[in-house]
DNA sequence: ATAAATACGATCTTTTTTAACGTATATAAC
DNA sequence: GTTATATACGTTAAAAAAGATCGTATTTAT
């Protein structure tokens, strides 16, 4: 239960390194892989993610990379999640993508929306900043 | 991110149920797997696993079953959570199982940390008889 | 004794999910 | 032209979760 999955570490890693960089200066995807030792397919789709969710901004070209678009004060834990995974759901049956095989039998359908609403509101209440100590 | 598994969800049906029945009545492993769907070895694991933590109590021969050991208002979800999977982690290197290959490169080792301690007290102010309405 | 029920352990298969890798084309800066 | 990102496919490999099977032991109502 609760796992946080390779995408958000990735994420979270990638932030915390370009919003250490003096103002201005651009990070690539490839400067994070090697620094952090990451796949560089991988990072580059999450910040990819990030910057089509306006989380980043990318510049084209050589030299180009990323900035913060926004600080990350505006940002919660719960958006990056949805940026990376789409709606914070704690079952199969709450993101809507298919009906549960035993919905017929289920006797807490009811109480799992309300936990999921209270874990959505618990992470919206944390902003990055916060998490990144930044 | 932050899914449920089964197990979870598994024994929050049991609990709800259990906890349904008029004071003193049994509930058997194989009354809930018939009644929810639930493969019969998979609840019965559950309900040993609560019961050998002190959750549930169990009565042994036929006509035996499961009652509540104690009020689910004094249990809370991280409770159940550790009852069925140990310590709420939410990567790896805090379950401390084993060491992260990137560690050496991690720049969101204390982040994570507290953000962890963060979630683990959420998890710790809701009790199951809030979440399961009973 | 028999049947019903929990307790516990080991192993195994299957399924699902996650992570990683690859390829290709387009676009833009320099 | 070179470098670097954007985007969109797809494929493979690894890991984790879920479920199934077998076996043995113990308790207790009938």
């Amino acid at each position: 239960m609760n796992k946080m999955n390779k995408k958000m570490e990735y994420a979270l890693m990638a932030l915390r390194h370009i919003s250490l960089k003096p103002v201005g200066q651009l990070t690539s995807a490839k400067e994070i892989a090697d620094l952090m030792r990451i796949p560089f397919e991988v990072i580059a789709r999450v910040l990819q993610a990030l910057s089509s969710r306006g989380l980043l901004k990318a510049e084209y070209g050589a030299g180009g990379g990323y900035i913060l678009a926004k600080p990350l004060s505006e940002v919660s834990v719960h958006d990056l999640s949805e940026m990376l995974e789409g709606h914070l759901a704690l079952t199969k049956c709450l993101s809507g993508e298919d009906l549960c095989e035993i919905s017929a039998t289920c006797n807490i359908t009811e109480p799992i929306s309300n936990l999921n609403k209270k874990v959505q509101e618990f992470y919206r209440s944390v902003p990055l900043s916060e998490v990144l100590h930044v």
